[in-house]
RNA sequence: CGCGGGGUAGAGCAGUUGGCAGCUCGUCAGGCCCAUAACCUGAAGGUCGCCGGUUCAAGUCCGGCCCCCGCAUCCA
């Protein structure tokens, strides 16, 4: 009977293009991508999405300061970070833009479910504003009830007309949420973070702008003077990138999903976000996870600093696979992490060049050398792998990216200590019986390989093709993870290094 | 008493429900020659920020204190 392939809906937030792909998303963006190519792996029907958040007032000013059109701007941007996916070996299924009017129909017809519901509503809005800054200012950025950064002029008043959405409705609702489902924010810490928010004060916010003053959104339903605030817009995305409203049946299939977000994001993706889904009467968000940031020598990243670190470049210096993997296995998975290349460069050369890189070639080598480059006859389990795919497995289910590594590094370990225990070379020269050995030593590589392909695609099949495997055969997890898959008899080939040390 | 994160070996970090303090890099000493000067074994190096409490037992739980980093802008 065939089975219905099961779905697994993904989704990272959607960067804001008033700058460019910062290595903080590229974190998020591979940590995402390595839980599509898992869930593909087992078999799953994946939806993967990212994309672009367009709208608002700094877009706004940015387009108009380099005289150019809003969306033209966008454009360039949306492209900019689309050329993560080939940097990155991403395999995203979906990329939404805010502007696209598929979007922007959605949009409209989720904020009209809101205002049916009697959760939107029109309040004169009154906030200070810094003429020096030319910002609105709330009371919790002034010192001494002025502007810190230019105390000595006067604020302004400004008063202007906006619709809120009724926040402060949901606050039991979203509680039931968190206590219904302890992990519905991971990790724990910043569910509990949330809660603290949530039970405290809960304030509607402003979901809209007057158009005189910021045209560069989203029109509201029958009020042509307003549009949406980008956040309320921007987080839409999640359901109308997957057909909601107009093809209710795929968005069915899909929804609710994994949303992948970093800790800036906590307030909006597991508080507001789930407020809005369920004033429309739609399902709360499957499970969020939050990770950490990523400091520079020690310091938030800031242009004004000049400790920004580019994606691109750090891929161009030292690969795709690499940055990968140094992401995912150098960063804590639920804390900040520190990004220098000083600690890049040890890491490879620790665990890449010394770790499985020199493993490949050494097994390689030792199969051409002693078993006349096939794959000798199978030989029963050595290695424990039942218990590494089960550390493997776990570690993914809590986003623990760091401990994967970890357990890869200790596998590939095991080998290098079977390796000097046993001295094939000089049982070799004695003519002894080693072909036992090397089948554990060459289906423990198997096993590296197959670990390896959602952290680093292009080395895994490097690896997996030197034992005669194609990745395109490779399609059932349950069926790779299980002892002896290796066929004996085929022939394996040492390729190019796998990482040449810098 | 604004909110949050942190202080564990020279550096960077792990330490889940209290139960002999670990990992990576670095240092030192051996081994090895299959492998990318790689790999393996061993050693040195700690008052777990400070003070007090609970306990047979505290890095871990409780109370107090000190120090560092984010929370205006650029910015995930």
């Amino acid at each position: 009977m065939p089975l219905k392939k099961q779905k697994y809906y993904i989704t990272t937030t959607l960067p804001y293009v008033n700058a460019e792909p910062h290595i903080g998303f590229a974190l998020e963006i591979i940590q995402a991508d390595v839980l599509a190519r898992f869930h593909h792996l087992s078999g799953e029907e994946v939806v993967f999405n990212t994309g672009t958040d367009e709208h608002g007032m700094k877009i706004y000013r940015k387009a108009l300061e380099q005289k150019k059109e809003p969306l033209a701007y966008c454009d360039e941007y949306a492209a900019r970070f689309d050329a993560l996916k080939r940097a990155l070996d991403l395999s995203y299924t979906n990329f939404i833009r805010t502007t696209d009017p598929h979007h922007i129909k959605a949009a409209q017809e989720f904020w009209m479910l809101c205002y049916k519901n009697g959760d939107i509503y029109k309040k004169n809005y009154q906030v200070k504003y810094c003429v020096g800054c030319e910002m609105e200012k709330t009371d919790s950025e002034l010192m001494d009830g002025r502007c810190p950064i230019h105390p000595k002029m006067e604020l302004e008043q400004i008063e202007e007309e906006n619709y809120f959405f009724k926040f402060s409705k949901y606050q039991k609702k979203l509680l039931d949420i968190y206590e219904k489902n302890p992990k519905f924010v991971i990790p724990k810490n910043r569910l509990r973070e949330i809660k603290n928010f949530v039970e405290s004060c809960l304030q509607d916010f402003s979901i809209s702008r007057l158009k005189s003053k910021m045209p560069w959104g989203i029109e509201v339903p029958n009020d042509s003077e307003h549009v949406m605030y980008v956040w309320f817009d921007a987080l839409i995305n999640y359901i109308s990138t997957i057909g909601w409203p107009d093809d209710m049946k795929k968005y069915n299939s899909l929804w609710p999903g994994l949303q992948v977000a970093g800790k800036d994001n906590l307030r909006q993706q597991s508080a507001m976000w789930q407020a809005m889904l369920l004033s429309a009467g739609l399902k709360p968000s499957k499970q969020i996870f939050i990770h950490g940031f990523i400091t520079s020598r020690g310091q938030k990243m800031s242009k004004s600093l000049g400790n920004v670190v580019d994606p691109f470049e750090i891929v161009n210096k030292y690969g795709t696979d690499a940055t990968r993997y140094y992401l995912l296995g150098a960063m804590p998975a639920y804390e900040d992490g520190d990004f220098t290349v000083e600690n890049f460069e040890k890491f490879y050369t620790a665990h890449l060049a010394n770790g499985v890189g020199n493993l490949t070639s050494r097994i390689l080598t030792m199969l051409e050398k002693y078993s006349d480059g096939k794959v000798p006859p199978k030989s029963e389990a050595f290695f424990e792998v039942k218990k590494f795919w089960q550390e493997y497995e776990d570690a993914l289910e809590e986003f623990a990216f760091d401990k994967i590594i970890i357990a890869i590094n200790e596998l590939v370990s095991k080998c290098d200590e079977l390796i000097s225990e046993q001295k094939p070379w000089e049982k070799a020269k004695k003519g002894e019986d080693i072909t036992e050995l090397l089948y554990q030593l060459a289906e423990g590589l198997r096993h590296i390989g197959i670990s390896l392909l959602p952290i680093m695609p292009r080395t895994a099949e490097r690896i997996l093709n030197g034992l005669n495997i194609r990745t395109e055969d490779v399609v059932d997890l349950k069926k790779e993870i299980k002892w002896g898959g290796l066929k004996s008899g085929v022939d394996v080939k040492k390729g190019e290094m796998l990482f040449p040390r810098i």
